[in-house]
DNA sequence: AAGATGCTAATCATAGTCTGTAGAATTATA
DNA sequence: TATAATTCTACAGACTATGATTAGCATCTT
């Protein structure tokens, strides 16, 4: 086969960046918040996500730091697992 | 998912309504707090967006809570007034 | 098996950037 | 006092980047 189109492709789609997933250290913090009082009321993803009406991936999402979320859903998340928006800021 | 407000507004953006702006009350609250903390210690909205390294107009969109703000940049904004993001979410 | 979570990929809505204008509010100067 | 100059803010429009939704499948654990 030697050096098909194939190859190449495939070469480039390395080189293609992968959605760099974001990983900055607030986002981080937060999603261990989340788990922390997610798990600590025994709740799993999919359930904390229909009480916050977010989709169940979403909060996973959240969870590993993939993605910055909005003022608007931090707080449906907050209301979800009964707290404060303050208390998923502690140090 | 149900009815949610997020969902609603998306179909009342689906009937071609005026690009409303988003007044959502959590926004609202943490506009005045960002205003409120940014005249306490004298900066003008640029000044602010200059330290917290976002665009000059973004502080005055936040402020009117026309945009819904997303954690990192919530953290920049806390981090240019130095406070804790906590001290954005008292009552 | 069944439930929970991780992960990918596609799509759509919107967060965030940037330019420019207008008017209000301050400050400076005559 | 007036009025000119400067600073600050609101707002519009257009654009790019990415947040948010969704379905589907893999992996892991119990």
């Amino acid at each position: 086969m030697g050096y098909t189109s194939q190859n190449f492709l495939r070469s480039l789609q390395q080189l293609n960046l992968p959605p760099e997933p974001m990983k900055q250290k607030i986002l981080v913090k937060f999603g261990k918040k989340v788990r922390e009082h997610r798990l600590k009321i025994g709740l799993s993803q999919e359930e904390l996500a229909a009480r916050a009406e977010v989709h169940r991936t979403y909060i996973g999402m959240i969870e590993r730091a993939e993605k910055n979320i909005t003022l608007v859903n931090i707080e449906r998340i907050a209301h979800a697992l009964k707290i404060k928006i303050k208390d998923l800021f502690d140090e």
